[in-house]
DNA sequence: TGGATATCCAAGCGATCGCTCTTTTACAAT
DNA sequence: ATTGTAAAAGAGCGATCGCTTGGATATCCA
């Protein structure tokens, strides 16, 4: 059957969705990739076929296990208001986990490769769904749970979080003061308990 | 004295800010823009010196124009709650106005250079703090008229408000349905109304 | 009008880009 | 052990990158 292979698929793809976030796309050359990952180009090829596929599953990746990890519990079935309120603070914090200046890959894709319409606007679009639906996920079941008071618009607060949660991945991106992204955060989480009934 | 200029450094400088504002910097080579500009390369680099140096005049042309039209009568002495609203609503229709998906410069170059630690603090930093207190001028003028209620917390809403623009901005460059920045931006005014003493 | 001088223009510099090819090496099946 | 086959290795492909240079051109002041 010929030769193995001596890498594995997953772990090299991991390595260069990592220099993908940092870097992003047109800054990290496809040298810099087989360098970080440790396969000669014309595995990179053989493997991924061109540079741009190679992005693309780095995202996929990225979608399948940051970011999963991270919204993950708010798209479970049983996802409530705990969930949106850890969601909130580990993101105002995000000024001291994110030291490293990474931000969201997602977000920075968005931003950085918008000119090539097509395959953005569906990435963007995607994104900003799965974050929409996730926390209209966990406002729903909230109000099910008759936990948020009369007249509460959920759909109105599933589109304000991931607003403010982009522009903490911003600023965070951006080396803005953590106290900033801890504010935003914060205003975020008293909109929420503004809506929670008492003693729910 | 020798021979005169054939471009005047303003117009070829606006050239180049809706070039870079449009592709990002990586995406826009010295070619695309000695063609957008009508400018030879010789000229342009005896202008400004390098690509990076005409990035940077970009950028400053932006905030002096662009940036200072949409948010500097936020900063005006006499800025108060009709100027928020006004700000607010603008970019909650920013998915009808903004239909070749530029986004916002200053957020673009903020995800695309971060890698380059140093100049994009100061640039993301800079814009951050002046994106806040803007708002929190018209918050303040607003609070010394009265027109707040007891309790308001200025300095969260003015923390908030940029947050959920930056979001917007996001959302606007990644061509994301007009209908989730309106609704970001209506739960970003709803939260202003929720604040504002009734009849004032 | 006649130098002096600064700009325009096009060709092209070395370096690096994304990517491919050829040779060499190692594993799997027989 | 032999053979077939696929991956590893690294030199290097054409194209384009940011940027520079030398000669032609136009404008200023005397």
């Amino acid at each position: 059957m010929g030769r193995a292979k001596t890498y594995d698929r997953d772990v090299v793809t991991e390595r260069a969705m990592l220099l993908f976030w940092e870097r992003g796309y047109h800054a990290t050359s496809t040298r810099d990739l087989t360098d970080a990952m440790g396969v000669n180009p014309y595995s990179l090829y053989a493997e991924f076929g061109s540079k741009e596929a190679l992005y693309a599953a780095a995202i996929d990746h990225y979608e399948a296990t940051v970011f999963q990890g991270h919204f993950g519990a708010l798209e479970a079935s049983g996802a409530s208001i705990e969930e949106i309120r850890a969601v909130l603070d580990f993101f105002g914090d995000m000024g001291i986990h994110d030291v490293d200046r990474r931000g969201c890959l997602l977000c920075n894709a968005t931003t950085e490769l918008a000119p090539s319409a097509a395959q953005s606007q569906l990435l963007a679009s995607r994104f900003v769904r799965r974050l929409n639906g996730a926390f209209g996920n966990a406002l729903g079941n909230a109000r099910a749970a008759g936990r948020l008071m009369d007249g509460t618009s959920v759909d109105s607060l599933a589109a304000l979080f991931p607003s403010v949660l982009l522009g903490i991945f911003v600023m965070a991106r951006g080396g803005v003061d953590g106290a900033v992204l801890r504010a935003a955060a914060d205003q975020a989480l008293a909109q929420l308990e503004a809506v929670v009934r008492v003693g729910a």
